[in-house]
DNA sequence: TTTAGCACTCGTGATTAGTGAGTGCTAACA
DNA sequence: TGTTAGCACTCACTAATCACGAGTGCTAAA
């Protein structure tokens, strides 16, 4: 597909004019712009060929021309260039991530919101995979004759933790020996790999030293049964309300639906892991309430080779460039952020 | 304000069948259910008169009765019979709290859930106010040379966790020294008056024992200021979205503000603890994004003195009846499960 | 190749008329 | 005296019509 470079200019304006003003645009308005030379009637003709092309659209016989969903692809893959953020901008990404904050959780949540407030979309932020994640400490709390709280810090300083049920016969000997034994055997250990370990390693160590060793290593198991998708942090769920394509509660119930219903989200964001930013438009997320917004994602490295994710969905119509280029301050900053939190397991 | 018993009947069925349908309720319909056997002509002078009462209102001169905000306050206040759950209801609240559930919040997480899924509405949970709980075990991990992990366990089992930066010069053997200061001075302190004692009496103790302990109470302190709200749990966010009375985006963009700035929130919900079953209807609620809903709470009292709430928020035109029926229930049960995370503090 | 001009299309907003569900009032009835 | 049948009236809602204007496509002249 050849376009001239008229047909370029004219279809980056309407894109643009359509992005901010969600009106189909019409020749005769683009004629009055300053940087388009040419008469209406000429635009016309453009236009008819860009719509011939598929880039464009009506939405009916008599209106005026509205991006189409390969018109924004093209648009994306073609007429984007990298645009130096506003300094108000870029200040305001400083703040968030001047104070050194000392939790994961924490700058992941407070990105999201920056996010979602500056683009007015949904942000949607997926931290690296504690999966990867090793134990640092387990510790357990007896609350009571028959509960305690098992709790386990990785190297990240992540800490889960879960009540369970202490099984009859055990001494707060014996619960003082398994944390012992926990901490010897289990320090280092992947997250992921820490059932496993529990059943072929820990188990018959503690076989040894523990009456009713079974039931302990019963309990403990499901604690260390930690859940196996990473939780997504939102910020401005509700921000869709704004725009005037769900301006119909239908539509904004179907698309609140899938926000909601995180586990279509999650392969959306996840796959995109390690990969730049990616972008899909419309249909190209492969499901039916997300036909008319588009997912931006952005990778962010963490060292150790771990990765996260940010995302930010809006309609179709967004404002892709500037997006794209708080994704990318954003993600590097982000990287860095996080990284601090790795970068120091070794030591 | 005096009825007839003709007029309760009236008005009764006016309100039920609005509340039903959403729509304004003529006399015609009325006079021809089974247990109103009196001509149209009949409830229309009866409904002349319970609107002269301003218990009844008119969309415009020729439409339909539909029930005032006073007319629902007689109506909870007067005509409303407690009246038992669907068996159907009654074991699918049975079925949450069979299991024995081992964290707090997850209870009232799942507490939320079930009674938003169950009335179509949002439902608002507040857990039982977590100052009181006492500290039970403080643990100090250390990720590295820089920073380490406080954890604070509470009697309730609740686990508190920060981040913080180790000062310099404090050697592994100070932590371990401080790990057991602070459980032999705090344990038993409720959360609220931790900071205070740490000044006051830890801080004392520390200076005996401890290299550079003012940097260390510093960083611990800030671990200590523990949030000042207790989180709310939202069960159901998007169901108004199916009301009717909230088709229009700018009037759902309102109510979803509130919900989410919690604050505004919170102080309705909190309010209640302690009082049985409350009811606001409308513009009982003070605030004109509230103006359309109405929101009943029920506090449930677990052991030791201390309650939670829980909450329903819907239409001013809400199944008032089943609602109250099943805040009764599941505050009871609620009460019932959370007291054993409770009950069992003194053993 | 570009553009001015013109006929044509179609969404939008205002106006009108018809319909039906509802009311209030009056007079007859039990 | 309370109840009801009957009737005129109101008003939201819908569909139909119209004028308007922003837009298009096409043709012919520059």
């Amino acid at each position: 597909m050849m376009l001239t470079d008229r047909q370029l200019l004219i279809l980056q304006v309407i894109i643009d004019d359509f992005i901010r003003s969600a009106q189909p645009v019409g020749s005769r308005s683009l004629s009055k712009k300053e940087d388009i030379p040419f008469s209406s009637a000429t635009i016309r003709n453009e236009m008819y060929d860009l719509e011939e092309m598929g880039l464009l659209e009506k939405t009916h016989t008599s209106s005026g021309r509205v991006p189409s969903e390969k018109g924004y692809r093209f648009y994306v893959d073609h007429l984007l260039s990298p645009q130096a953020l506003k300094k108000k901008d870029m200040s305001q990404i400083q703040s968030i991530f001047a104070d050194r904050i000392l939790e994961i959780e924490n700058v992941v949540q407070r990105s999201a919101e920056i996010l979602s407030q500056m683009t007015n979309y949904t942000s949607i932020v997926l931290g690296p995979d504690h999966h990867e994640n090793k134990v640092k400490s387990v510790q357990i709390i007896p609350l009571n004759l028959e509960s305690a709280i098992a709790i386990i810090v990785t190297d990240t300083g992540h800490v889960e933790n879960k009540r369970f049920t202490i099984p009859p016969g055990l001494n707060p000997e014996d619960i003082e020996r398994m944390v012992k034994i926990l901490n010897d055997k289990l320090t280092g250990t992947p997250l992921v790999e820490l059932q496993d370990k529990m059943y072929k390693e820990v188990a018959l160590f503690l076989k040894r030293h523990i009456a009713n060793y079974d039931l302990m290593i019963e309990a403990f198991a499901q604690i260390m049964n930690i859940p196996v998708h990473d939780k997504l942090f939102f910020g401005g769920k509700m921000n869709m309300m704004n725009q005037p394509e769900f301006n119909d509660v239908d539509k904004l119930r179907m698309l609140m639906d899938v926000i909601d219903r995180e586990d279509y989200l999650y392969p959306l964001i996840k796959e995109t892991s390690g990969s730049g930013i990616q972008i899909r438009i419309g249909k190209e997320n492969n499901n039916e309430a997300l036909k008319d917004v588009s997912l931006i994602t952005a990778s962010f490295p963490v060292i150790g080779g771990q990765s996260g994710s940010l995302a930010i969905l809006g309609p179709t119509r967004m404002e892709y460039s500037r997006v794209i280029s708080l994704l990318n301050v954003i993600s590097m900053d982000l990287s860095k952020a996080l990284s601090t939190f790795y970068d120091q397991d070794d030591k």
